[in-house]
DNA sequence: GTCACATCGCACCACTGGAA
DNA sequence: TTCCAGTGGTGCGATGTGAC
């Protein structure tokens, strides 16, 4: 029978008591963190985003070691609790909710909570329907920030190169029997606008073959990153990479779109949604909005019946 | 020569595991 | 602590193969 012995060396596994890293580490992490509080706001940000501001602000090295190396680190400093969780944004984790209650009270309490927040779609009424498609999963969150206020769903493209996704897309916009505009942000590189143009292409043809009458139609709008942008944040580029087939006809160097801030990704985006809402309706949505609540509040069942809350 | 289909290497991202 | 190779799922363009 064969004896289990310990490796040399354990991985970290849950919480890293006592952590304490070497100085040189120590100092990579400081600069982390200085990166972390100066966008507290739009937490949480993914490791790229941090590694770019780390790349510009600090002169950090920008290679693909370098870059292995942060990530390493900042979740052993999550580990060690240098770092909070909620910070950092690396799960690509799609989960299944239950719409399930633990009793009556339960369900009558979250009613209530869905009265009370009630939210207007902002966009029904509009004549034109938004979406926002990102290439980085790990933005969502601070995209979600800027589209909610304007009822602007948005998506991660990982599922944007799927057949599925892009005849869904299709789809949702026919049913919307309007114009559709879809803001897409990603990496100013050969994959990634050749993708765009393709997915473009595909949904176009979809709507066109499929939609209910001449006026849905669709655009598609790149939002970020584009060749101006790399040039008026003075971003970081790097060469094409010559191996990617797409190369070929690519002029200038690649950025990735997480070189930009997130002040700045999120400003760039809430004005290119502005820039599409009739204020007009807008105002008389938020009126309505406030209506309903009201209304709404006059039918939820009352505190009292829910036992203590 | 043309077409359809198959295959290949590549891109994306945040790790993970093993070795040094 | 650092480095390297590998993982997952999908679509891209380029290239190869076979049928007509």
């Amino acid at each position: 029978m064969s004896k289990i012995t310990a490796s040399r060396k354990k991985r970290n596994r849950g919480y890293i008591e006592g952590y304490k890293p070497n100085a040189k580490t120590r100092q990579l992490l400081e600069q982390a963190q200085v990166v972390l509080q100066e966008y507290r706001k739009y937490w949480p940000l993914t490791c790229r985003q941090i590694f770019y501001r780390m790349v510009g602000a600090h002169g950090y090295d920008k290679t693909e070691a370098a870059y292995g190396r942060l990530c390493h680190h900042l979740a052993n400093a999550r580990r060690g609790k240098l770092i909070p969780f909620e910070a950092i944004r690396d799960d690509g984790v799609t989960t299944y909710s239950l719409g399930h209650f633990d009793d009556r009270d339960a369900f009558l309490r979250h009613v209530r909570q869905l009265g009370e927040g009630y939210t207007r779609n902002r966009l029904a009424a509009q004549h034109v329907h938004m979406e926002v498609w990102c290439e980085a999963a790990g933005m969502l969150p601070q995209l979600h920030r800027v589209a909610e206020w304007y009822s602007v769903p948005v998506y991660s493209s990982g599922g944007f190169d799927s057949l599925t996704a892009k005849k869904r897309l299709a789809d949702r916009i026919c049913a919307m029997e309007k114009e559709a505009v879809i803001l897409h942000l990603g990496d100013y590189d050969p994959s990634g606008v050749s993708i765009f143009d393709s997915v473009a292409a595909d949904v176009t043809a979809f709507v066109e073959a499929d939609r209910p009458h001449g006026l849905v139609s669709v655009e598609f709008e790149r939002v970020a990153l584009t060749s101006e942008q790399v040039h008026d944040n003075d971003l970081p580029t790097a060469p094409a990479k010559a191996t990617d087939s797409r190369s070929k006809t690519w002029t200038g160097g690649t950025c990735q779109l997480e070189a930009l801030p997130p002040n700045v990704i999120a400003d760039i985006l809430e004005e290119a949604i502005k820039r599409r809402i009739n204020w007009m309706q807008f105002v008389e949505d938020l009126d309505a909005e406030e209506q309903d609540r009201v209304m709404i509040g006059g039918l939820l069942p009352a505190p009292e019946s829910m036992g203590a809350v």
